[in-house]
DNA sequence: CGTTGATCCTGGGCGC
DNA sequence: TGCGCCCAGGATCAAC
């Protein structure tokens, strides 16, 4: 479940990389990734140059010469480099301990979708067991970046354009419960079921409240607890769970900071109380019932 | 219009 | 041991 850290993690590990190498070679997977554009994709993709690569919530977009890559990894996305001359991990390795995957780099397998060969001898890597991810390629004129994005994306949390008015005016009208509305992309681009709940944890909030019943401290908080764990997330190199690994095929270590998601019935590190796991919008959802009062007021304290 | 539910897809975990 | 069942969930679309 790639969100803005690990996407973030891979564009700053694929960036230096890649700039400036050409395309001369292509090779695909499941037609299904690129929606039915397989062939003109390949096409087009050929002698194009890499000359910028930028995230977009949890899209990676590369800026080519004449056109725009864009891939979003959705639920087990992995982009990887391979270096031909050097020896292939057999297979994804389990640690026997903690069960993480540790990849490193892999040959080409049934679940790669796309290959990139560079001239630097490199090839980029997709891969996507679920194949739940996307791969387009659109027009070169930034206009099409804008009509692909600006009705699917909100706002950018690290980016100079998020600001509290800005946020305020796309919570307004909302009345679902926050953790629903974190995980639309209109509001705030990038945030996915982990880091919504631990945004929601850092503020205090119960992942059910109602955004209209938010108090303008409450979704103060909110808004700078959205950035607060998106950059301590990029800060670990992103969250493994089972499948993340970063361009260089390694897992990335703020698993280990959660202070909520994938703890249930785990002592709060905050106040000791047990950790919830309830349903919300069809999401696994995880609250520290102390922490975050669904009355949005701090229990007395005797 | 806002919100909810179903859908896609596969590997892993678990119960029997 | 092996089988079948269920779960994980991002984005999109249909329906309320």
């Amino acid at each position: 479940m790639p969100e803005l850290p690990e996407v973030e993690t891979i564009r700053r590990g694929l960036l230096p990389q890649i700039l400036g190498c050409r395309i001369v070679g292509v090779v695909t997977g499941d037609p299904k990734i690129f929606g039915g554009e397989t062939e003109s994709l390949v096409r087009r993709l050929s002698g194009e140059e890499i000359l910028a690569l930028d995230r977009r919530g949890k899209y990676l977009v590369f800026r080519l010469r004449n056109s725009f890559l864009v891939i979003h990894l959705g639920m087990t996305g992995q982009v990887t480099l391979r270096d031909p001359e050097l020896p292939d991990s057999p297979g994804f390795l389990r640690h026997p301990a903690t069960l993480l995957q540790r990849a490193r780099q892999h040959a080409p397998d049934r679940h790669t979708h796309l290959q990139l060969e560079l001239d630097s001898g490199r090839t980029l890597c997709l891969r996507d067991p679920r194949k739940f991810g996307k791969v387009l390629l659109l027009d070169g004129a930034t206009s099409a970046l804008d009509e692909f994005f600006t009705p699917r994306l909100g706002l950018e949390p690290l980016g100079p354009g998020y600001t509290l008015p800005g946020f305020l005016k796309r919570l307004a009208g909302r009345k679902a419960p926050v953790k629903a509305v974190l995980l639309d992309q209109r509001v705030v681009a990038g945030v996915g079921n982990i880091y919504a709940d631990e945004a929601l944890f850092a503020a205090g909030i119960h992942p059910c409240r109602r955004v209209h019943r938010l108090r303008p401290k409450e979704k103060e908080r909110l808004f700078s607890a959205i950035v607060q764990v998106l950059e301590l997330g990029i800060h670990f190199g992103g969250t493994t769970l089972r499948d993340y690994v970063d361009s260089d095929g390694e897992r990335g270590g703020f698993q280990d900071e959660l202070q909520v998601y994938g703890r249930t019935d785990e002592p709060c590190r905050c106040c000791g109380t047990g950790i919830r796991k309830i349903y919300l919008s069809q999401r696994g959802t995880h609250f520290c019932p102390r922490c975050q009062p669904r009355s949005g007021y701090p229990a007395k304290t005797p």
